[in-house]
DNA sequence: GAGAAAAAAATTGAATACAATTAGAAAATG
DNA sequence: CATTTTCTAATTGTATTCAATTTTTTTCTC
């Protein structure tokens, strides 16, 4: 019965220290390693993913990179163009527009249901996760601090108990990270903490309608406090003289 | 070997007779020809999909296919186990509850929508629709009006205008069809299509919650319809014995 | 014969090799 | 000198090859 023998696998240690093992096979550990990267804007909207490179960095060959760029690409947070490579995803404003009211109408049903299932223990493992944001918040880790605020979000799906939405919602987190990476007002905290425990103390009521309202109007703010109206400069010069180019050139 | 290119097809001949060039290259057809079979039931749940078959059939490399069916699985009907293939999903009654109330999140919202914006082109199209599944219905043709029943659901869901929400549902409507290949109750239409009729006229009145209401109730009689309880048959030898067999020896 | 062990076959995982396409640089043209 | 053209390098698409794993068959033992 004693199953734990410990197996030393002396392979590649890669510089993530976080796995001695060859990491999970599948090219899993890329992917994930690359999702992290694009979610964290190390990789911002718009990087070219080449093949090639990517296989130097991790050690392995293109085959795996292609397989972990096929996923993210299913994730709509990568967007591969025939022949010409792939890139990450630079959601437009009108999809920046979709995927927050896709996240109304999935988190508001999240949110109902775990209003009336949620438990102590949730309630302080959600307490916890407020604590580690403002943390971060306060020490200034703005990165962390993004990365921490879609978790809590996440978390919160997966209380709910529906794995398909939490699918829905981790897909539609991950690309509201792009949104902000391109679209955040400079000065500007992309989720107040605050909302977070308001959102906490709604859901503690056991009120699904109240917990609802609560979370609608939260992402109404995170979606307002971004800047999604289309620029109107930089094309002037194009547009000012294209009757001259019509008339003068072929 | 002369293997030779055989241009006629004379192996398994495929029904569609769309494609004579290799169509879109990216295994996208590759892709699209086996989610319809899939979705079409003559790939039913359990399947196993055995790349170098598969690679026979569409004359194409290994390659090709494993990158179809590494699609197939991240829409989540095609499931792949480590070193043991590929095949077709089976979802537990657990997965088809949430499939369904994923659905009623996803479709009252885009009913909603719908309802506030209906435009007259869009009411004949549905009525045609409507009229296809009453044909197809009427000449005893399950296997077109289980398609036409799922891809009224799309059309609605693409009127709505929002390709996010709209992207759930594709997944949730060809995961539904797995749904009912395995759970459907023998002699009942899944999705009766008057009840369609009623969704239109609902949606006609111009009244979000309204429509949202007839939605909502058309997919839990959609629920209904199906066996989704746990078979409490074959288990029962294991089960009765159970005590004799923890009595008498390990 | 039934069951376990070993060998063979089939299948998948991943790297490499080659072909096709695109992007970029150099040369040619007006 | 700007523009087109041509050639070259870089990159992606697909097939093929080799290794690792699983499944099936055969062989052996009792």
């Amino acid at each position: 019965m004693t199953e734990g023998r410990p197996r030393h696998k002396t392979r590649k240690a890669h510089a993530d220290p976080s796995r001695d093992l060859p990491a999970e096979p599948g090219g899993e550990q890329i992917y994930r390693d690359l999702y992290g990267a694009i979610l964290d804007q190390r990789l911002p909207p718009g990087t070219k993913l080449t093949e090639e490179s990517l296989a130097r960095v991790f050690g392995v060959s293109r085959t795996m990179i292609r397989n972990a760029i096929l996923r993210l690409a299913s994730d709509n947070i990568v967007l591969i163009r025939r022949n010409r490579g792939a890139v990450v995803a630079s959601p437009s404003i009108e999809e920046a527009r979709e995927i927050f009211e896709a996240r109304r109408v999935v988190e508001r049903a999240l949110t109902m249901k775990l209003a009336e299932t949620l438990t102590p223990t949730q309630v302080e493992q959600l307490r916890d996760h407020i604590a580690q944001e403002v943390a971060a918040h306060a020490a200034g880790d703005r990165q962390r601090s993004i990365r921490l605020s879609g978790e809590f979000h996440l978390r919160l799906g997966a209380m709910a108990g529906n794995a398909v939405l939490h699918g829905f919602l981790q897909e539609l987190v991950s690309r509201t990270s792009l949104i902000i990476a391109l679209y955040e007002r400079p000065s500007m905290a992309p989720c107040a903490n605050d909302e977070h425990q308001q959102l906490l103390d709604a859901l503690r009521t056991g009120d699904p309608d109240r917990a609802a309202a609560t979370m609608i109007d939260h992402l109404q703010r995170c979606e307002d406090r971004l800047s999604l109206v289309p620029e109107a400069t930089e094309i002037d010069i194009a547009d000012v003289f294209r009757d001259r180019l019509r008339a003068g050139g072929k």
